[in-house]
DNA sequence: TAGTGGTCTAGACCACACG
DNA sequence: GTGTGGTCTAGACCACTAC
């Protein structure tokens, strides 16, 4: 049985087997895509009940250092990270994912003419009532892993030959295929834990960190061309900006000091 | 006893409960600052045990929506959110802060010289061997909340005035006013789940995915001034930008279609 | 069939808050 | 003291995987 060692009690068990555990992974005595021990295995090494040590596993899980399988067991995670840029251009996961070697595709789960909700309708700058959008939500892949989820909303007005061609393939890519120019956004940066819905389409355990990147995009003189946000899984991507400081914009800085 | 329909016997209890729960808070059945039925009463409202209540809960803890005091009980969160610019300039953290209505603070936790580690040696540039920089740590507090902790590195060189100032306010306000000219900024924006010793430091539950800010910034002529990392609660915090697309940068796209 | 993880139960003891 | 959440146990049954 392993020493526990009784000198942290302010640490609940469960921590204290996690964090033996995570060094063990780190310091590869554990190697990526090796099996741990099962749960009732461990159980009898630390000497404690299946559920601590299930609670220690789920720490694990949720810090993405092990992937579980039903009926198979506990495996050490073979990490992956793809950066995405939030700079000129902006967001084409395509031509990103492409060029750190990986297969981009994506699995259209819904495309249809809907009542526009009333954040969106302010972000398209609708003023037509009733305002109608087509909703999109896709399923991005890297070669054959899931990794993110996209809601996306177009103006009714777009091109009919954009209605079909937006359901094969990127976002982005296919709007200025089709000649509508995206020359601004605005963003924003956020993120969630997976809820169960997000946690099936993902692939991913319940409560794991989603990247949330929020989009209003426009095209020639501010005219909204889509908005929506992209779901990603924080195990996988990352996004990534050089910023340039223009002096003037010091200013902000105020002369109050505190 | 709340029925918990059996036609949706594909989702675990839990899963079903936090959703039910999820649902009487979005509709304010439960307000913001109120306080939930104890895990005993909800356990006979449900007609499960406690556990199974208290795997539900630990979902809508995830998900922000309640906070829990040992002692006291399950109240459902106030919202709130503050947003930081990622663009010029660059994080100013008081400035966002005081912005929005907050006070900013810091607490220093730590201040020293230590060897450079490889990353941070190759972020900052530094050829000198051994290469020794300041290691800061500090929290960020709006108003009485911790909402960031921030890890950063200094080049040993910096002015020694800079040293005692860096320890009383923010980073890149008291650079600026040293007269430091941070001018550009590599950033990288990643997720991952509070560990435990984070979420000591944040007061925040085990696993809150929080967002993780990567910076390098330059002064002058590229010349790297400060490196780290501001770790922020993702339920205070998110990060922002507008984008202006150059036309010419739209090249990338390719020609090679899919 | 045996072994694995997924879910759930009933009950124990502890630490903390409040009156 | 009473009630609350925090931790942990021992054991049950199920679904999935592999042989």
């Amino acid at each position: 049985m392993v020493s526990i060692g009784s000198d942290v009690d302010r640490q609940p068990l469960h921590i204290t087997i996690s964090e033996q555990l995570k060094s063990k992974i780190e310091a590869r005595e554990y190697a990526p895509g090796e099996r741990l021990p099962s749960e009732f295995d461990l159980g009898e090494m630390f000497g404690v009940s299946r559920t601590t040590i299930r609670k220690a596993i789920a720490n694990l899980i949720q810090q993405g250092l092990v992937t579980v399988s039903q009926g198979k067991g506990i495996f050490v995670t073979e990490p992956h990270k793809i950066s995405f840029s939030m700079a000129n251009p902006l967001m084409y996961f395509d031509a990103a994912l492409r060029q750190q070697g990986y297969q981009g595709r994506v699995k259209s789960l819904r495309f249809q003419l809907v009542q526009a909700p009333a954040e969106v309708e302010r972000q398209l700058q609708l003023t037509s009532q009733p305002a109608q959008v087509y909703w999109q939500e896709k399923i991005i892949y890297a070669d054959d892993t899931p990794i993110a989820l996209d809601v996306s909303y177009f103006p009714k007005a777009i091109a009919p030959t954009l209605v079909e061609a937006l359901q094969q393939g990127f976002t982005y890519s296919t709007l200025v295929r089709h000649g509508v120019r995206l020359n601004a956004a605005k963003v924003r940066l956020d993120s969630i834990p997976a809820t169960y819905e997000l946690s099936e389409a993902l692939a991913v355990p319940l409560g794991m960190p989603l990247l949330v990147f929020n989009y209003v995009a426009y095209q020639g003189d501010r005219q909204p061309a889509v908005c929506g946000r992209t779901l990603s899984r924080s195990d996988w991507t990352c996004y990534t900006a050089e910023i340039e400081v223009a002096k003037a914009d010091l200013s902000c800085l105020g002369d109050d000091l505190d």
